[in-house]
DNA sequence: CTTTCTGCAAACTCTTTGCACTCGT
DNA sequence: ACGAGTGCAAAGAGTTTGCAGAAAG
């Protein structure tokens, strides 16, 4: 019942903690693999709910079939590009302290919330503008 | 090339349209299977995807596996309720235009976007409370 | 008639799990 | 030594797809 800190633990921690594109279970497993090379997807899958379970780590479901994850807590927000698949991190958009306030008043209890934005990104803009 | 309007397109439809409880592909088959019973859930699938590509029903990642599939099409946000998995429309939480004005300016085009909130649900609430 | 759509079943992809073994504590 | 954690492989769950036949235009 007492939780042990094994290589393969901190190692998943590392990789996510170093990611800035929000990679899947996989490419997470393949990143473990350097340091760690007999690692096993299933062993990445779990060490990253645990993470997930203490907060350590963020679970994404914004399109597509793979969740991906984000070693960053602190508040922000997404934009997920239509064209290139890729994640890019926001700096937090102020939100309206109003929609908090409304649904305590209508009697939801707020955990958390998140703001996605999907459309095109800079580089794939630019890239259909020089098509044209 | 031409499109087709056929028995199950439009059972799909309807049962999205009437929907309030942003249904999996799943639900969706069984609701469609009272009116077209012999419909598959493969035909259902394929529907779903062609009205989503048509703007007519939303594609909905919120949490777990399953995508839900949501009939509303204008601008509305989501409650996730951690207890129940239930999924509630809020009317639209006004958003601070600064947003994407703050997105253009950095290059990125904005097509949709959405907000979630997880918690729990005044049900779920209700009912922790009276254990308590 | 032509071509799209359908039902069915099999294939695929992503994630979870059972089990015997390993390694932290 | 005890038992949480691991690797492996197999099972699950959700979604996609190939194909022969049905049906919309």
């Amino acid at each position: 019942m007492t939780p042990r800190r094994t290589r393969q633990l901190d190692a998943v921690l590392d990789v996510v903690r170093v990611a800035r594109d929000h990679p899947t279970a996989d490419q997470v497993h393949d990143r473990v693999r350097l340091s760690v090379p007999r690692v096993s997807l299933g062993t990445v899958y779990r060490n990253l709910e645990k993470l997930a379970a203490d907060g350590d780590v963020r679970v994404l479901h914004l399109a597509g079939r793979q969740s991906r994850f984000d070693g960053m807590t602190t508040d922000h927000d997404h934009f997920v590009c239509d064209a290139c698949g890729g994640v890019s991190d926001l700096a937090a958009i102020a939100r309206p302290p109003a929609g908090h306030t409304r649904l305590s008043a209508e009697g939801y209890e707020v955990r958390t919330q998140t703001q996605t934005f999907f459309g095109t990104c800079p580089g794939c803009r630019a890239v259909s503008a020089a098509v044209r």
